[in-house]
RNA sequence: GACCCCAUUGUCUAGUGGUUAGGACGUAUCGUUGACUUCGAUGAGGCCCAAGUUCGAUUCUUGGUGGGGUCACCA
């Protein structure tokens, strides 16, 4: 028995490795300012938290796509940074460091995040090098440091003075969770059971009894008025009468107001302070006085309830309702509330001081500018257009937290003059630092709050142009990102590049989907994640890749771990392909041309030509996955399965022109493959370079040489299709009759079919087999008996 | 309730005003040729429904149905 030698394929887990070093070690992509044309990219920071997810996986390999065949058709800018100053950052450092922010100096708790991230960072951006995400590391921002903390207040100072940032104490969107201000951008819908109750009022005049529904009886003790519709028959007599709040002995008027529905409820209405946006506003219109009954905790603040917490309140006045037998009617429901898109809590509103930046005077520049970036996919920029309609209150900048960027103001105990810290004073926190008022000369308190995260992130193109001395500047040509955040990151980042510079902040904007499983969103919750670290170690990075260019631009994709199986398996054909053709290219120089090439190569270079053209449209408009259809097409079938079958008896057995013309057009288009998938493999394609190509062409790696340039004519070949349907239709006889590919026959081919084939004759016979081709009136295939035993 | 997206074989998907509607996995039948069994050949199998525009619709329009998303309502 003899041992069948094992024999070595293409180890994916060394190559990749080897090949990241290299990269690395040679700073392939390094930052050179130098070329002509510079492709910026505005990246999205990651939130340094644990570990790369799939999602992460999957727009920043499509962004990576993008940016490797930009940079081989130019050059790029393609910085990296984390995004480290909001609430996952705070947990993560207070889990790893054992402390409590809010036990700590503000500036104490940064300098140890910096501290903590310098840490984490090297190995948390390691899984982006290992999917072969080809940024410039070096030049790398958190929006927590120095730069980022400095360019953030300055941003506030320059759209402070320019009177577009206010601060106002109005009642605002308040989480009690996590006791903060938030934005209309971080509410999220749910669906939560509640008890929907019809409650028994008084009027005072008649001491007729009047029914409301509601779902928040806590908020009883808050209630401010009674709406009802003017034209509303059935309370037309009672408008302008007083209802008593029986439970709380209170009374409040009745007025008339055409934000009652008729319909709704039972056509009155209780005016609370606080119960929901329509209450701010109604409370505004009457300039009626607000009651405001619970604390920035959540805490009930009237007697008989203090310190309960809101649902806790609710239990008890409904208890207190049913002994006192107020309550008419009473209905479990379920209803979409309000949430904190961070902690999942029903938001309140709650008069509080806030820092604001107007963008409500600005809805319809913003749609302008929105118009003037071009959205990949198209109907994305419908979703900006929607939330920017959308959009009812002024940006809600400021956080009543501990963490985060500090506002750089103090105010003046004694004449409330808003003291703004210099610019050379900048990064600052102004809990760090006295002032003076220098007005009337007394102390400033420092302002406490600090900024919302996204008050930072969206001058991340401004902080990514930072870090080249401002020799990038907006607009940068791409900001990828996921539909998501449209209304938050791209959003912002648009209104901040108008206010400030009067800029778009890119010209184009590509939006990635989401990985799903079994048409299921993934989630923690779920647990159906699925981790990219072990596809990366079971089928490599370019394999995941692979997997990645498969998906439509915007639309999600369905996670399958068949299409990883494929990549892999293309991986691995493409090196074979290329350890074959230079098999029988040891002979060959990489320049020479033969004097005349064959018919046959030159309609397959024809061909090549014209998929090139088709492939690079298809990038160049972000539609990387038809560039990896039509690639893998032409590798696989015209290149693999036709063209080198083909040619290889020619290179074989001939010699002379016939052999240089086919080793010509078969580095040619090795080489051309190469380059056309380096950017969506590009390690294997490295690899490839890094051992074929490397003594003839002169470039240090395939991703810093420049894309297949197209001949002049590049029309699609009219003769090598043909070709190959004719071939297989002789394979597909071979089929039927349960011969092998390689059985001798004797062809019949109509006059038609053998003038197409024309000077290809000879390369036909070659490929089929063919002793002898006849003409006749019928395709027919012969077979030359073998002598089967 | 409003708006947006989607509907293609058993599964996941590409694409198109005229195509034998492409691929992957699965499946059936063969084969193995001096790169590759992570291989090759061949076959079976598909455009949600209805109306309209058109010489012609899977593709465009409208409506329906079903799925996904966003916003709003939430007395």
């Amino acid at each position: 028995m003899t041992l069948k030698p094992k024999k070595k394929g293409y180890d994916f887990t060394e190559v990749e490795a080897k090949i990241k070093r290299f990269w690395e070690d040679k700073k392939i992509f390094k930052t050179d300012l130098t070329k002509k044309k510079i492709y910026a990219v505005d990246t999205p920071p990651p939130t340094v938290s644990g570990k790369m997810h799939i999602g992460h996986a999957f727009s920043y390999a499509q962004q990576d796509f993008i940016v490797r065949f930009q940079r081989m058709n130019g050059g790029v800018y393609y910085p990296f940074g984390t995004d480290d100053n909001g609430l996952p950052t705070e947990r993560l450092v207070e889990k790893l460091k054992k402390v409590r922010s809010k036990n700590m100096s503000r500036a104490e708790f940064i300098e140890l995040c910096l501290k903590t991230l310098e840490e984490i960072r090297p190995d948390f951006i390691e899984d982006w090098k290992s999917l072969g995400i080809s940024a410039d590391y070096e030049k790398c921002y958190s929006t927590i440091d120095n730069q980022s903390r400095k360019l953030s207040q300055k941003g506030f100072l320059d759209l402070f003075k320019k009177g577009e940032i206010y601060k106002a104490e109005f009642p605002t969107i308040w989480c009690c969770e996590c006791q903060t201000a938030i934005a209309q951008a971080e509410l999220e819908d749910k669906e939560l059971p509640g008890k929907f109750s019809t409650l028994k009022f008084k009027i005072k005049e008649t001491g007729k009894e009047l029914l409301i529904a509601t779902t928040r009886p806590e908020l009883l003790p808050a209630c401010v008025a009674i709406f009802v519709h003017p034209e509303d028959k059935r309370f037309k007599k009672i408008i302008g009468k007083t209802a008593v709040v029986q439970l709380f002995n209170q009374e409040v008027p009745i007025l008339a107001d055409e934000s009652a529905d008729q319909e709704k409820g039972t056509g009155v209405l209780m005016i609370c302070s606080y119960g929901d946006k329509f209450d701010v506003d109604a409370i505004n219109r009457h300039n009626l006085e607000p009651k405001v009954v619970f604390n920035k905790d959540g805490t009930a603040t009237y007697p008989g309830y203090e310190g309960l917490k809101l649902k806790a309140a609710r239990k008890k006045v409904l208890e207190e309702l049913d002994k006192a037998n107020l309550i008419a009617e009473q209905k479990e429901i379920t209803h979409t509330v309000n949430t904190h898109d961070k902690c999942g809590t029903e938001i309140e509103f709650l008069p509080t001081p806030q820092w604001f930046i107007r963008i409500m005077d600005k809805k319809k520049k913003l749609i302008e500018q929105g118009d003037k970036i071009n959205w990949y996919p198209k109907y994305m920029h419908k979703r900006y257009d929607n939330w920017v309609n959308g959009l009812e209150w002024d940006w809600n900048i400021s956080r009543n937290r501990h963490f985060g960027i500090p506002i750089p103001v103090w105010e003046c105990e004694k004449c409330n003059e808003i003291i703004l810290a210099k610019e050379s004073e900048l990064p600052i926190d102004p809990l760090q630092s006295k002032k003076k008022c220098p007005k009337c000369g007394e102390k400033a308190i420092p302002e406490e709050m600090v900024l919302d995260t996204w008050a930072t992130s969206s001058l991340s193109p401004q902080i990514a142009g930072s870090l080249v001395d401002d020799k990038i500047k907006i607009p940068f040509s791409l900001r990828p990102q996921a539909h998501d955040i449209i209304r938050t990151w791209a959003f912002y980042t648009i209104a901040r590049a108008y206010m400030q510079e009067n800029k778009i902040p890119w010209k184009d904007i590509v939006i990635s989907g989401n990985v799903s499983l079994k048409g299921e969103k993934m989630s923690k919750s779920k647990g159906n994640i699925i981790d990219p670290e072990t596809l990366i170690t079971n089928y490599g990075s370019d394999a995941l890749r692979f997997w990645a260019s498969g998906s439509t631009l915007g639309s999600d994709l369905d996670y399958q771990e068949k299409d990883l199986v494929t990549g892999k398996k293309t991986v691995n054909k493409l090196w074979n392909a290329a350890k074959f053709v230079f098999m029988n290219l040891e002979d060959y120089d990489g320049k020479s041309k033969p004097k005349k090439l064959e018919k046959v190569d030159q309609e397959f270079l024809k061909h090549l030509n014209y998929n090139i053209k088709i492939i690079t449209e298809s990038f160049e408009k972000y539609r990387y996955s038809v560039a990896k259809s039509k690639i893998e097409r032409f590798f696989w079938d015209d290149f693999a399965d036709n063209y080198i079958e083909i040619v290889k008896k020619r290179v074989y057995q001939e010699e002379g022109d016939k052999r240089l013309s086919a080793q010509y057009t078969l580095y040619k288009t090795i080489l051309a493959l190469s380059k056309l998938f380096a950017p969506i493999m590009p390690f294997v394609t490295e690899e490839i370079y890094q051992t074929y190509f490397i003594n003839i062409e002169k470039d240090i790696s395939i991703h810093t040489s420049s894309w297949p340039k197209l001949e002049k004519d590049s029309q699609p070949s009219t003769e090598f299709t043909p070709f190959c349907t004719l071939l297989s239709k002789v394979r597909q006889a071979k089929s039927n009759a349960q011969k092998s590919m390689n059985s001798e026959i004797i062809l019949t081919l109509d006059k038609k079919n053998i003038e197409m084939l024309g000077e290809m004759m000879e390369d036909f016979n070659s490929v089929t087999n063919s002793k002898e081709t006849k003409e006749g009136k019928q395709f027919r295939v012969d077979f030359v008996e073998p002598s089967k035993e």
